[in-house]
DNA sequence: CCGCCTATGTTGGATAACGTACATAGTCGC
DNA sequence: GCGACTATGTACGTTATCCAACATAGGCGG
């Protein structure tokens, strides 16, 4: 049970060499980002980074009409709040908590001291961001070409990845938002997916049952994607437990 | 004539303080840019960061079925191999010259060594880089929800931005590729614009007529992604004569 | 000047997604 | 169990973009 609030559930924190760790450690404050939550506003000022561990976050950009698209997904392989070592201090976007969990924080001001010293810290956000730049990319390029059935492919497997589990808390007429389709675009094309047999769903929870079928389904994008994460995030190893409880206990 | 080769034509050169500049001077080596270049390939190994003066690149992704989509656009605002500093040392796109001109290039180990000095240097170029974000992350939205022509506005507008003239070189069957449409699809939208008077063009020579009428027909993307330019790279001087001449006499 | 090549213009039909409106059907609280 | 609410399903016509094919027309070389 404690294991569900241990900083090294997030793959960035758990790839620190131990002393860099060991210095974050007293600053990281566990938090809990209920659904729904805006870590950031358009626009806002942030006064932390985030970490999330259990949590899923993502990146919207909403349009002055009220339109709105999903930039890219954040859970545990990452951090947000870039625009705060990027040196930008805000980005015009929101970030949205999309499946409620925990994560752990850091101050503002204690971030750039630690990106100061241009040590692994600093290589590792980069590295990170280089990373969410290419799922940004990808989103562009995928809205442009490829059908909504497509889409929602990704869209479920990039969260599914985040995920420990197969079911999905969504419904879709916010899927749709984070798509920028309408509603009865994406039932149209879960309603395909659940004929095909890869997904069951029903009044906002989503089951994911045929993984490889939905693999099978997804546009080139998805690949693109997980292959560069993998790659880029290749030296950071996920949450092996004998590793976070050896840093739990020291 | 001379003043066409000066590394300080670049916004983020010409941002460095005097000392951090000097260091760098003998370092950089002056290229020509000639249309359809590829600096890098989707994958491939960079060996330079290159720092345009004159010359405009298109940050483009092409699709397994050779579709295509540009990603953003980078002038003498910016700088071309991101992932070198990010770390990732590749990237899954292409970067080809749309305008021919010059730039100055850096060697890749020479840059990383600038970086690591976490100076200056890399502060500006991580600046940059979020501006950067932006504009993917607006292209990305403005792919989702803007039409054809609103976005051949925006296209244009950036480009303007970074060209000395009011005189664009480029067929719509390129500029189709490059908005992920079909060459019909410009035809229509330039047609309508040129009717408007905004634009007048014949084989590949675009005049734009109109500028502040342009603004009045493009999406809120362009003006999004400007102001966080703006924003971000403000501190930044644009080419100032004295400034670049007092520079490369010293 | 002529022919070729390339850029641009135009057409007609297909498709995907949109906007609106309304129908069904779980789920929750009383 | 009943009503209200919310999620999902479905239908309509409209629009934007796509695909394919072909028509003009500027520019360049011989």
């Amino acid at each position: 049970m404690t294991l569900t609030h241990i900083p090294t559930q997030n793959h960035l924190l758990a790839a620190l060499p131990e002393n860099e760790y060991e210095r974050l450690l007293p600053h990281l404050e566990a938090v809990s980002m209920p659904l729904g939550e805006a870590l950031y506003e358009s626009g806002g000022r942030l006064q932390h980074v985030y970490f999330p561990t259990t949590s899923i976050v993502s990146l919207l950009y909403v349009l002055e009409d009220g339109a709105s698209a999903e930039l890219a997904v954040v859970g545990n392989e990452g951090v947000l709040g870039i625009s705060l070592f990027m040196g930008g201090e805000t980005t015009p976007n929101r970030a949205v908590v999309q499946s409620a969990g925990f994560g752990y924080r850091l101050k503002s001001s204690l971030l750039k001291e630690e990106f100061n010293r241009a040590g692994p810290l600093l290589r590792l956000l980069l590295r990170y961001t280089q990373a969410l730049i290419t799922q940004m990319a990808q989103t562009a390029v995928c809205n442009r070409h490829h059908s909504v059935q497509q889409q929602l492919c990704r869209w479920l497997l990039l969260r599914l990845d985040r995920l420990p589990t197969n079911t999905l808390t969504m419904t879709q007429e916010l899927i749709a938002n984070m798509l920028g389709v309408r509603r009865e675009g994406v039932t149209a094309a879960a309603g395909a997916l659940q004929r095909a047999g890869l997904i069951s769903y029903s009044r906002g929870r989503i089951v994911v049952l045929d993984r490889p079928g939905l693999e099978g389904a997804v546009c080139e994008c998805y690949a693109v994607v997980k292959r560069e994460f993998d790659r880029l995030l290749a030296d950071i190893p996920p949450g092996d437990p004998s590793h976070v409880l050896g840093r739990s206990t020291a």
